[in-house]
DNA sequence: AATGAATGAGAATTCATTCAT
DNA sequence: TATGAATGAATTCTCATTCAT
């Protein structure tokens, strides 16, 4: 009777809620029970696909992460200057954050709880996106493009500035106090298109050597 | 008789503990035993003074967060030019997460999970904060210093940048693969001192108008 | 493969406990540890089925009140004179009472502590009897078969008289003192069906018009 | 500073929040905290004065009790036929029941729990009004003025009518309910005053031979 | 493949009591 | 005499996991 076409799989749902449950309350304040509800499944279905709350986790984070770090070597390597190559780079990884705004969250709570429940895999995965941006970086200096700037600062400043728009966004439409009208007022065009572009802008003039 | 002078109050000593350990955890993965534990104090202790797990929690939050603005606030005070406030906005913010590392995944949670555990007073400290901000870059783009950018923005890409030490520091140290031996090659000076001086480089080039 | 025919399911040996337990000690006196293992189940089980002490014992009350006011109104309406009502309404509250030696403290606890636990419903089984003895004592009195009289005082009445085979029984068994031989003696025929006619004669005897 | 004058010893404030907050939720569920603010002193002063939770029930029942049992015996000692005299127990018990409301549910809960915190002397206590009562009931029946009844039901049953008082009076008041309305507007005069007439009327007219 | 029921191991919270002052 | 602080021993409740069906 049911409209089983539309549905998504079981597994589709569970990895849909589950992501957006670890990044609301961590791996610690999820709870399985709660996973299962929100992927209307039972809950020992999660027990018979996919294994348990830690296996769970690994997988999520993983499929995330492998669909960013392909997205943004991809679309990377189609660029050719250093100065292309970071736009580029910029603009996927935001594009990226923006379309899982779980993930900033995630991966800052697992930074700053020793990665306990990181799978191995995923290192290497953020491993070879800083690589990425070492490389960009490296390039552009050499080429008197850029200046001198860790790979690593710029990187977090990128997902730093995103995460304004999933935090900063909701905080400002929830606390709209007087002592925030103003902010409001003074930079309210944020689509995250144009957020996207003015990161870029951004971090391209922090970077960027004028000439 | 006891040695009260060089012991600190029960109530401060769970408080450091708390701190601490939220910061390590986060919430949910705190166990009040544990806080309990660390501050050397029997467990019901923390209820007598505190009150339980969730109030802990507000309180901690509370207190950091109000040395924290404070601190900026009071330093930014006594400074003149936009140029001069902007700078000081990064530096002091930057120090008060330096020596707050549990800061900003402490927010980066409540960011996530909806704020439900703000007490409404870190609103209020937030707003200034970003009033604050907002007031200096308004300052500094009718003098024509800086450009037109979101205060938000900046305010991120600040705390994305310094999240880097405490994160990515730590990332570096236990996951020195082979695909990040050139990141920490290339730049490697990271002292904290250096970093803030970096993080006010790369985000006074990014807003200061070139002349 | 187990024996499921003798065997009842958790819930009932859950409320069976419960309902015991609750009586012997009161609801704060009740350890849900103690309620599970004289069910049989992890205590868990008792969460898992109804989710807490105060449930439980909501649910508790509820489930023995139904039995008592519906078990009541099917007998009385089998009369027809008020004065046959009456007695049957006597005995059968008598005889709930006695099947269910808990209800009286139950219910009595929940009379002096402002009926804080107790569900909406029972307020309304309760009324219902409360409704059925007035109409029966008004009945009496128009028919000029009984006194004019306080239809929740009778009840009352009755109540207290029955709260003596739980009560008084022990304590004679208990304190046989020198001082208590004598009522004893007096008075010693008190198996559970006798105690119920001199009930009924007793009250029947108050109310009853003498012509 | 405080007057203290009008205010009483501490050790009465304790003694009269004991009574209330006993009656109100027994003894396992009274919190010396709760105790302890309502009597306005510190938790610690009750141990200071009477020494622990036990302790305090076993006083608070003795004193209430022997005022009582002494007040009934006092007044019954003035009479002189057993008619009048069983009028009297009834009246006496009934307004000692009134003015301690508490008291009747405090010695329910007793008599289900299996007298576990009892202090032997209310026994006595007990034993000493029962037996005055069986005297009266005797001496009426050998005057042949008494049916033959047991003392203890009549004991209770004088006593459920009471708690009509307290209980019954709170319940209509705060579960005035279409189906409740008919008792209220039936029976309403019961100010204390009457309503212990009327159980005395009902009483008397149970326990009188008819002439 | 899916589920309702059940559970053991913990985690939060409560509470009578003590103690230094 | 009185108290704020502290505590140990429960006690309630939670949660990941398993299991029979």
């Amino acid at each position: 009777m049911e409209d089983t076409h539309t549905e998504q799989s079981a597994l589709q749902r569970i990895s849909d809620a589950a992501a957006q449950i670890f990044a609301e309350v961590g791996f610690a304040g999820a709870r399985v029970d709660e996973i299962a509800k929100r992927a209307n499944v039972n809950k020992a279905t999660i027990y018979y696909h996919i294994g348990g709350k830690e296996t769970l986790y690994a997988y999520i984070l993983q499929q995330v992460f492998e669909n960013l770090v392909t997205g943004v070597a991809e679309r990377i390597a189609e660029c050719h200057t250093p100065e292309e190559k970071l736009k580029v780079y910029i603009r996927s990884l935001s594009v990226e954050i923006q379309s899982n705004p779980h993930l900033p969250v995630l991966m800052m709570r697992e930074f700053a709880s020793d990665y306990q429940h990181l799978p191995e895999t995923i290192f290497e995965e953020i491993g070879y996106l800083i690589e990425l941006l070492t490389g960009i970086l490296k390039e552009g200096e050499q080429q008197n493009a850029f200046i001198h700037c860790s790979p690593l600062l710029i990187h977090f400043m990128i997902i730093g500035a995103n995460i304004f728009s999933t935090a900063g966004r909701s905080f400002l439409e929830k606390h709209n106090t007087a002592s925030l009208a103003n902010a409001q007022t003074v930079y309210r065009k944020g689509v995250p298109q144009d957020l996207i572009e003015d990161i870029e802008t951004l971090v391209m003039r922090a970077v960027k050597k004028v000439t």
